[in-house]
RNA sequence: CGGAGUGUAGCUCAGUCUGGCUAGAGCGCCUGGUUUGGGACCAGGAAGUCGGGGGUUCGAAUCCCUCCACUCCGACCA
């Protein structure tokens, strides 16, 4: 490809709205244009990285048996209700009308249709096991899509879905996608952080996320620098420290207008660890209490999958005060009329400060258990931190951000049973398939590629996806030069290389600022000096010098930095 | 959905507070010339419903009302 010949635009200063480095540097070489919120246009340029991404999902996806498909984008509302996620969804999934009048969607992922498709045609376990995926358009009305291409409403996703007859079956192919996730960002330059992770409403029991280890990732991870172990955030168990002061009655004690962790703390010079954070959620249209230690924060998504609660939302002054609570200077004590449930830590703690359900008053030396009247459940609540315990090896645990690059799921049987994807087994007895489900943002990985791997001048591909290998720039418009550039372009192009040829009138300036913007990874430049020489200049993209190689030399020399 | 902010040329922005000539600059783009190794220079040129609508006023990019779009933080997120 001639640059004369393409269509292309690379911007000197970078759009106002962009903050991250991938969504400034996709902006400015010209890979995407924004249109509207969370909603992108992708200029060739940007096409060509994104199916190399895909070239190599899809290898690997082939290698572990998998068949490419097609699902639809736009759905059946009853599709939808038959797995019963379009009544749980909320807005995320974006609903319309047809021109008959009939409720629509458009699909936010695919497990209804892949369910519909394989349940029309699967009728034996001699069918089992196989596996499913497509590169599709999915859209999801994000509350508030961010960063560029990182979180976006409509965008490419890898989704694949695999059918298994034995749970045993499903446990070993989960391994080997496993493995193939690990190899596909291996491929494309990443080295991934792998977390245990929630299900969500996906349903189902194990589940993994592949992350992009980044200070810019919006997923807050949990790691272990001793054991290894990590996880999400959302569900990350750890070793409790519970508190533990000293054996004295309870006593109330005069807070007046201190209703934070901070504020009561301070005032009574104790830590935070000595406090009970007393939180109060509107689960279903009722109140649900639940209380952790001082320092540490509710997991809302322990406590959702804990309660199996559909909507589960911060209370309102008007609940808490009905079911008999102080907001404030709330606790279990003596209150009846709400679903108590405390974290582990303070099951066991001794001498913490919790809220005497009185405006103005806290109780001191409190002892959980044995203060915590008429009663409560204990479970694990609290979301782990960098200091709390490792609960494998007891060691520190530490917090870092990652951006989810792809996710996989052990579904089970949800999708299967409800919708009705059955097989006959060899005793001829009728099974739900089971399921697994895996995915891949195909375009937050071409940016996130970009956040991990680039300079002050523009994106360093790696040359496995980089939108061509290699760019030859001719350095002057006399003839001997153009003619030498055209020469190694043509040349390149026979032995198979995948090249892009600068060839406009333009300063080297331009040239080369325009190649570090493409990311290109290797830069061949013919300019009069070196050819007097028989020599044109060859530099890797994330090197700082070039090197002098003969004309006679230079194709070799790039078929084996290929092949490297 | 809460909080904050921005909307003037393709991009970056000035002008708005304190209303007043024909709405500006740099970059980019077009023409001609001069240049030619890390975004050159000179001359000329095209390009704007000043986000939309309504209002105040002799007069609105500027003041008021309203709607919209976009960005950031938070909530939410298969």
């Amino acid at each position: 490809m001639k640059v004369s010949n393409f269509f292309f635009n690379t911007l000197r200063e970078a759009p106002s709205d962009a903050a991250l480095k991938s969504h400034i540097y996709l902006l400015r070489g010209g890979f995407i244009k924004q249109s509207s919120t969370g909603i992108y246009s992708i200029m060739p340029i940007g096409l060509r990285v994104l199916r190399k991404i895909e070239d190599i999902i899809r290898t690997e996806m082939n290698e572990v048996g998998g068949l490419e498909m097609d699902l639809p984008l736009v759905q059946t509302a009853e599709l939808w209700s038959e797995s019963g996620r379009y009544q749980i969804i909320g807005e995320e999934l974006l609903r319309f009308k047809d021109r008959t009048g009939h409720p629509m969607v458009l699909a936010m992922t695919h497990e209804e249709a892949v369910t519909d498709l394989v349940r029309s045609v699967l009728s034996s376990y001699k069918q089992l096991p196989f596996m499913l995926y497509q590169f599709k358009i999915k859209y999801r009305d994000e509350a508030r899509a961010r960063g560029g291409l990182i979180r976006v409403r409509e965008f490419i996703m890898k989704d694949a879905y695999s059918f298994h007859s034995t749970q045993e079956d499903l446990d070993q192919y989960y391994q080997r996608v496993y493995d193939a996730y690990v190899r596909i960002f291996r491929r494309v330059g990443i080295e991934p952080v792998v977390v245990q992770s929630d299900t969500g409403i996906m349903g189902g029991k194990v589940a993994h996320e592949f992350m992009l280890d980044t200070p810019n990732g919006e997923d807050y991870l949990i790691l272990c620098n001793h054991c290894g172990l990590q996880a999400n955030r959302e569900i990350a168990t750890f070793a409790r420290k519970p508190y533990q002061g000293k054996d004295l009655p309870l006593e109330k004690v005069a807070t007046p207008s201190k209703q934070s962790i901070e504020e009561v703390s301070t005032f009574l010079g104790i830590p935070a660890e000595a406090t009970a954070k007393c939180v109060f959620f509107d689960v279903d249209g009722k109140l649900v209490t639940a209380l952790v230690p001082g320092h540490l924060e509710i997991s809302e998504v322990k406590l959702r999958n804990l309660l199996k609660a559909k909507l589960l939302v911060p209370a309102d002054d008007a609940l808490i005060r009905k079911s008999g609570m102080i907001p404030g200077y709330g606790s279990p004590i003596g209150c009846t009329q709400t679903r108590v449930i405390i974290d582990e830590a303070l099951a066991s703690a001794k001498d913490v400060v919790v809220g005497a359900n009185e405006e103005g008053f806290h109780y001191a030396h409190c002892v959980p258990a044995r203060d915590f009247t008429p009663g409560y459940e204990v479970a694990d609540l609290a979301q782990a931190d960098s200091g709390c315990g490792c609960p494998s090896c007891g060691k520190d645990l530490t917090s870092t951000r990652g951006i989810e690059l792809g996710n996989i799921f052990k579904l089970g049987t949800k999708f299967s049973e409800s919708m009705g994807a059955k097989f006959l087994d060899e005793s001829s007895k009728q099974q739900p398939a089971i399921m697994g489900c895996y995915g891949i943002g195909v375009g937050r990985l071409m940016a996130s590629v970009i956040e991990q791997s680039h300079d002050d001048w523009g994106p360093i591909w790696p040359k496995s996806i980089a939108p061509f290998q290699v760019l030859v720039v001719s350095l002057a418009k006399d003839e001997p030069v153009m003619q030498a550039a055209d020469k190694l372009y043509k040349d390149l192009q026979d032995a198979g290389v995948d090249v892009l040829y600068d060839d406009r009138p333009e300063r080297a300036g331009v040239k080369f600022k325009d190649a570090d913007l493409w990311g290109i990874p290797c830069r061949i430049s013919v300019g009069a000096k070196g050819l007097a020489e028989g020599k044109v200049e060859w530099k890797l993209r994330k090197q700082k010098d070039f090197e002098l190689i003969s004309l006679q030399e230079i194709v070799d020399k790039t078929l084996g930095w290929i092949t490297e």
